[in-house]
DNA sequence: GAACTATGCGGAA
DNA sequence: TCCGCCTAGTTCA
């Protein structure tokens, strides 16, 4: 399931591809046929993502929000405009996503190689997206236009040479802009969205006010928007931070290290389309972690397994309903 | 073919 | 605190 960075990478696919353009908008699935009905036909002025919501604005003040939710995904296929902030990683996710074991987005060409790994201005290709964190990837389905409608899509939008369809969606659904700022309103804050420093103190008091663990407070979308299970489980032990200490009993400065390692990994998550979180691990040691997908990662998804650092068993334990691992040493 | 899993979240109890 | 939503891939029988 996304959590903010892949959000940020649709939003950016959107922007190249969509926006100034004039869509047809269609429910497949049905599920959405009066929203889309009122989307058909309008052009596509403008997309945001702020945490995991991404908005989709069309003339006439119709905003689109989308909330992927624990299954969701978008499916771009046809001729894309890929965004050089994220095309500088084709290449290396091409590569994972042929062998079939990449859950991040992916984006490969028809021929399956990295002919998509320029980076600079973006270029033209006709290329196959799948930008979905829970699916791996899928067959090239060749040139067909419109592209066969798969399984249960709630929406497809599509301009005169791309398309984008979006299936398992918490939420979509059309709003005004009212509607919209208030959704916007009740999120913390994200670093890709604002002034930096009034993010990080708006962070910073959050936290410091509450009395809930900060492993709750991280996964809150009021105190700071996009970060989910995995980037909570590796943020907390980068930090070597226990995750039931309070908001209010964690150290200011530790609290605006948090930020600022959100800060750091959230850009890197969105041009690499991976949660990349051991960034201080050699070359080669990262090479070889990356390879595997339950090797990425510090603690997330480790129960059991020994801590990368001291040996300790990772350990495993239910918190507001989803899990959470952490080193009860490294932790402590 | 059933059962299980998942990076989420809102609402009922 | 628990339940239900929603989708598709994987695992197991």
């Amino acid at each position: 399931m996304p959590e903010g960075h892949s959000v940020h990478r649709i939003a950016r696919q959107f922007d190249h591809n969509f926006v100034g353009k004039t869509v047809r908008a269609s429910s497949p699935q049905g599920r959405f046929a009066e929203g889309a009905a009122v989307l058909d036909g309008r052009e596509v002025v403008s997309v945001k993502a702020v945490g995991k919501q991404m908005f989709l604005e069309a003339d006439g003040d119709v905003w689109l929000r989308v909330h992927l939710g624990l299954y969701g995904a978008w499916d771009f296929a046809g001729e894309i405009l890929l965004d050089p902030t994220i095309a500088s990683a084709n290449g290396r996710m091409g590569q994972t996503n042929q062998r079939g074991t990449d859950p991040d987005a992916a984006i490969f060409d028809d021929a399956g190689e990295n002919s998509l790994a320029s980076i600079g201005a973006p270029r033209r290709a006709r290329v196959h997206v799948r930008m979905s964190e829970q699916t791996k990837g899928l067959e090239d389905d060749g040139s067909e236009w419109p592209p066969p409608v798969v399984g249960q899509v709630r929406l497809r939008l599509m301009t005169d040479v791309t398309a984008a369809d979006l299936r398992g969606p918490t939420a979509c659904v059309l709003q005004t802009p009212d509607e919209m700022l208030a959704t916007v309103a009740k999120l913390g804050p994200d670093p890709l969205v604002g002034d930096p420093a009034e993010n990080e103190e708006r962070f910073v008091s959050a936290v410091r006010r509450k009395g809930t663990s900060i492993a709750l407070l991280l996964m809150d979308q009021s105190v700071v928007a996009g970060i989910g299970n995995v980037y909570r489980a590796e943020m907390l032990y980068r930090a070597r931070l226990n995750p039931h200490t309070p908001g209010k009993a964690v150290p200011e400065e530790v609290v605006r290290e948090l930020w600022r390692d959100w800060a750091r990994l959230l850009p890197i998550g969105v041009e690499t389309g991976q949660m990349m979180t051991m960034d201080g691990l050699s070359p080669d040691a990262h090479r070889a972690a990356m390879a595997s997908r339950d090797d990425r990662h510090w603690v997330y998804h480790r129960a059991g397994l020994p801590c990368r650092v001291c040996g300790t068993q990772i350990v495993l334990e239910e918190v507001g309903a989803r899990n959470l691992y952490w080193c009860p040493k490294c932790q402590a």
